[in-house]
DNA sequence: GGCATCTATATCAGCCCGGCATATATCGAT
DNA sequence: ATCGATATATGCCGGGCTGATATAGATGCC
């Protein structure tokens, strides 16, 4: 799918407009930073690039005190790079865990660390299906897009799924039901 | 957790020594695939570079034809810097997904290629879940250890989600279930 | 006989991450 | 009041890793 840092870019800035900075913090706090990532080292050449080969323009915007903002657009040609991008299959999925690893390995550390390693896993999925849930709820889930709807229940089935594991594994993980039913 | 792949070769050769292509292999079919990547580039230079550290040994394994087989194993040493790498809490797991990227931005295409693109997404999970059952198949899960029970585990319950899901979202995927209750 | 695939090791260009540098402003803590 | 942390904003660079390529005999299939 010609997928790096440049289809990446295009690909946010069909959305809407925006800096640099403001397009790292999407990719780490929007939709898309259950399935991307990308660092200030990859993403600002790539958009001096794509700007110099016409696929974005810029926009320089004075404010006070702060360095001048550079927000960028996509244009036509740009659409048209994109499109011809995605228009190859997508690659196989890629899941990179170093728990699953220290937990294979488990016989060669203390059963503390071990817990403790379940605690920051549990944890962090946790919080990552909070961040979902909040998307949702802060959107029109009837007016939003079918790509947005696909890839949070998506993103949010999976999550689900590790969190169930995990305290399926290890009773003592077990949320504190707020007083339920019984 | 100081992972790289230098800590990646020492984990895998706790298990049982190997030449750099075997360790390959493991990592690619073994209980690792999920979950882990290396390729030969990075591979070669870090056995070499570990030996020259004293944490693997070598065995020049003579062949009639084929290249010589350098099976390296790990030593007291390896053990030892492998335990300390393991010692620190592991970094938050790293999801990439071309597919959901292209889900995203399913309007820039046409409907068929999002269907082939969801077809191909369907198939390499099927894929998956069956390499995980043949593992499963293979080994005696009793006597298995705990670590790979759980990481097997692990990965089966995200994949079973991602397919539901999957399923759940495109009923022409439902898998023909084989004449069962009408 | 030819073609693909497997075993086996190794190098290298190019991409990318993570850390650093550089400014400025705000806000809570001391 | 000053200090440190956090946020806005852009950019560079060392080192790590992927994917492609090279090499080369073996095996097996059509």
């Amino acid at each position: 799918m010609a997928m790096n840092v440049r289809t990446l870019c295009l690909g946010v800035l069909t959305f809407k407009e925006a800096s640099g900075y403001e397009l790292k913090k999407e990719i780490e706090d929007g939709m898309y930073s259950h399935f991307i990532d990308a660092s200030f080292g990859s993403i600002y050449p790539a958009l001096t690039q794509l700007n110099a080969e016409g696929l974005l323009t810029v926009r320089s915007e004075e404010q006070s005190g702060r360095p001048d903002k550079k927000v960028y657009a996509i244009t036509d040609a740009g659409r048209a790079v994109l499109a011809k991008s995605l228009a190859v299959l997508p690659a196989k999925d890629k899941f990179k865990s170093e728990f699953l690893f220290e937990m294979l390995l488990q016989h060669f550390v203390s059963k503390e660390h071990v817990d403790l390693a379940i605690d920051k896993q549990h944890s962090e999925i946790s919080e990552d299906l909070a961040h979902i849930a909040n998307k949702k709820l802060h959107r029109d889930m009837e007016n939003c897009d079918a790509g947005s709807k696909f890839v949070m229940g998506y993103g949010e089935c999976i999550l689900r799924a590790a969190l169930n594991y995990l305290e399926a594994q290890c009773p003592r993980l077990k949320k504190p039901k707020l007083t339920a039913a019984e």
